[in-house]
DNA sequence: AGCAATTCTCTTTTT
DNA sequence: GAGAATTGCT
């Protein structure tokens, strides 16, 4: 069986991490709780929930105080909600929330921040204009010059949007003549000639904003802050993430009656997965830990985390300790998910101080194995160990790769991934924007194309769904009105609608809908494609072109310009929409190593290679860093150290892993962290693999 | 040939 | 939106 039997001295130290972890909550002694992955962070961190809860409720209550619990995303706000139970002394949200929370009601304050905010982005833009070397040619003109440029261009603003995203030569065209007669040294150099009209629009756009504050205009009353962008848009008041928290910071920072307003609602913070936050939130927590000392006011402040597992470039991972100091420190060493063989070489890869064990002491029985060979051995090496480890639907065999191109080549939706990472709008600025917009577990990320893709995957499906197909798209009121044969013969007229491509189950269902006299269907499709104007094959396939790329509007070309769209399989877009709901209805399951992290799985599938994406090398240097004294000193040994520490946790049983690139320079190394390196060839037997 | 301009090619994730 | 690779210009 395994992973079931634990000794009581084992059981005895672990709670004496946790009773020192309470002692700090009661002497209001904040405390960073590091350990590694398995190890049951969360579960320290409820349990210490539960302690200040029990001890202190009554009191809480009297002065209307409450603990903050902050996590780093809403899925683990809700985790630790369900796990803790529901209590009216705790609040749990992101930083975020919480922060927003506080500092929403601070208007003025929050509007003169905002003001500031936008006079130093106006003076960093003024800078580039006088120093960046892009722009020289633009600092020779005379004022009245460059008024006259920015005149012309603010009048074809419509126009250079639109061209925007042509290429060099078309762009330079539509462009108005008086630029290239009066300016065609400032154009010659296309790049150089957005950079600079861009930073003249913005500069334009945000002394507007400033002149809308100072007049009191409607709409420019208050600073709003919206989850759902991922930019600032300070000319329209409205900031995202980043600028919340350095809102936040500057309010904390700047006025004392805020800090005391904190301190004085939330004795005790406790942060999930500190690494992952921001530099800033740390920095929060420091001025309010030394405000709360300075006039001997209680306050505790505990981390949890593990700065190894830190894979993201904006968490504060070990610089925890710089910018909060005179933390104490808890930390715990035993593991509760794995089996020895895997905590060994996990110990291995982070390589530091921490230095698990097993809290069973029936944990032997796993296994980890490292092969080289090459990429087109990946399918073969994956079979093998699907079938080494007989996995199916209930305990599938989960494949980790570097990338998202990697996960959609194997689950089936490459072709996808790659129209969409063609398409216009993500090209330049916009291919960060890709995968959240076409991959996100969220629906409400999805982009608008992709979005419709999914309605209709999700009504593909549904009327296929062997019970009751169309429970779930009426509602009970819209049922009433259809007879039984009606609904009956409704339903086989959807499930009749398919094709071998995107284009052929469009063609089918607009055929159908031009014909269909039956309004049921018709409104089914309305709802689904939901189109502004008139629902046809055409206006769908236009809203394609306009979401996807922006600078076509011919309508003779749009077969042209989205046929690769078009001529996407059926059964890829199933695959993706399967993907996107985390339906592992599979056998083997393929994720990326960042998106697994907090969950674990039995048995284990790593394809990795020398490079993490246009990080070149990254591995590789890892590997060549190895046990090297000043490996730690090295940025990328340690990001290359915590993707591969995350990635190898999760297992709990059995891991191989098959490394695709030339291993001969780092063979010792990697050795030395995973066993004997075995060679994968495709023609390897069952028996010895 | 030498420099300038353009085009191509990239990673992960959350708020 | 940075850095490499390619094409274009003189």
């Amino acid at each position: 069986m395994g992973l079931s039997e634990i000794n009581n001295e084992d059981l005895d130290n672990e709670k004496l991490s946790l009773e020192k972890l309470f002692q700090c909550s009661d002497d209001f002694d904040s405390v960073v709780f590091n350990s590694g992955a398995g190890s049951g962070k969360t579960y320290a961190l409820v349990k210490s929930l539960k302690y200040v809860i029990t001890h202190n409720r009554e009191n809480l209550k009297i002065h209307n105080q409450k603990i903050a619990c902050i996590t780093y995303t809403n899925v683990a706000a809700e985790n630790i909600r369900q796990q803790l139970g529901a209590s009216d002394v705790v609040e749990v949200s992101t930083i975020h929330e919480r922060i927003w929370h506080i500092i929403c009601d601070q208007k003025t304050a929050l509007l003169s921040l905002h003001i500031e905010k936008l006079k130093r982005e106006i003076a960093y833009i003024d800078n580039q204009l006088q120093n960046k070397s892009d722009f020289e040619k633009y600092r020779a003109l005379d004022e009245e010059s460059k008024e006259q440029f920015f005149e012309i261009m603010y009048a074809n603003k419509r126009e250079y949007n639109k061209a925007y995203n042509l290429r060099a030569a078309e762009f330079k065209t539509a462009m108005p003549q008086e630029i290239h007669l009066q300016f065609a040294g400032l154009i010659s150099n296309v790049s150089k000639f957005k950079g600079l009209v861009d930073k003249l629009f913005k500069k334009k756009r945000y002394l507007d904003c400033m002149n809308n504050i100072e007049s009191g205009k409607k709409g420019y009353r208050e600073v709003t802050y919206d989850a759902m962008y991922n930019r600032d848009r300070l000319d329209k008041m409205r900031i995202s993430h980043d600028t919340l928290l350095e809102y936040g910071y500057e309010l904390v920072e700047k006025y004392p009656r805020m800090r005391q307003l904190i301190i004085d609602r939330y004795p005790y913070i406790l942060i999930d997965e500190y690494q992952d936050t921001a530099d800033i939130v740390v920095k929060i927590m420091n001025l309010l830990d030394k405000y709360a000392k300075k006039i001997h006011h209680e306050l505790f402040i505990a981390y949890f985390g593990d700065s190894v597992q830190n894979i993201y470039d904006t968490g504060v991972g070990k610089k925890l300790n710089d910018l909060h100091s005179d933390l104490s420190s808890v930390s715990k060493i035993y593991n509760r998910r794995s089996y020895t063989e895997v905590i060994n070489v996990a110990n291995k890869v982070r390589n530091d101080e921490i230095i698990q064990k097993s809290i069973y002491s029936d944990s032997s029985g796993g296994s980890v194995k490292l092969y080289y060979g090459n990429a087109k051995n990946v399918n073969n090496f994956i079979n093998k160990c699907a079938k080494k480890w007989k996995a199916q639907e209930e305990t599938p065999l989960h494949c980790l790769f570097a990338t998202n191109q990697m996960v959609a080549e194997y689950s089936g939706f490459l072709k996808v991934y790659e129209v969409f990472k063609n398409a216009e709008v993500y090209q330049g600025i916009g291919y960060k924007q890709l995968n959240s917009e076409l991959l996100s577990h969220d629906t409400i990320h999805l982009g608008k194309a992709q979005a419709l893709l999914y309605r209709l995957m999700k009504l593909y499906t549904e009327v296929r769904e062997p019970k009751q197909p169309l429970r779930r798209i009426f509602t009970t009121n819209e049922y009433r009105n259809i007879s039984f044969a009606n609904l009956k013969a409704l339903v086989s007229l959807l499930q009749s609608l398919d094709g071998n491509t995107l284009d052929d189950l469009l063609s089918v269902i607009f055929n159908q809908y031009s014909i269909s006299e039956d309004k049921t269907y018709k409104f089914i499709i309305e709802k689904i494609f939901d189109m502004d104007e008139e629902t046809s094959y055409d206006s769908v396939l236009k809203y394609f072109l306009t979401s996807l790329y922006k600078s076509w509007d011919e309508a003779i070309e749009t077969k042209v310009v989205i046929s690769d769209l078009l001529n996407i399989k059926v059964e890829e877009l199933l695959n993706w929409f399967h993907y996107i709901n985390r339906d592992e209805k599979k056998s083997i399951c393929y994720h990326t190593f960042h998106s697994t992290k907090g969950l674990e799985y039995e048995n284990v599938v790593i394809i990795l290679g020398k490079d993490f994406g246009v990080d070149r090398g990254l591995f590789e240097i890892y590997f060549k860093s190895y046990g090297k004294a000043d490996a730690g000193n090295s940025l990328k040994y340690e990001k290359g150290r915590n993707i591969l520490y995350v990635a190898v946790t999760r297992t709990i049983k059995n891991l191989r892993i098959l490394y695709i690139d030339n291993l001969e320079e780092i063979k010792n190394n990697i050795e030395n962290v995973f066993g004997k390196a075995y060679e994968f060839s495709d023609n390897i037997t069952d028996e010895s693999f």
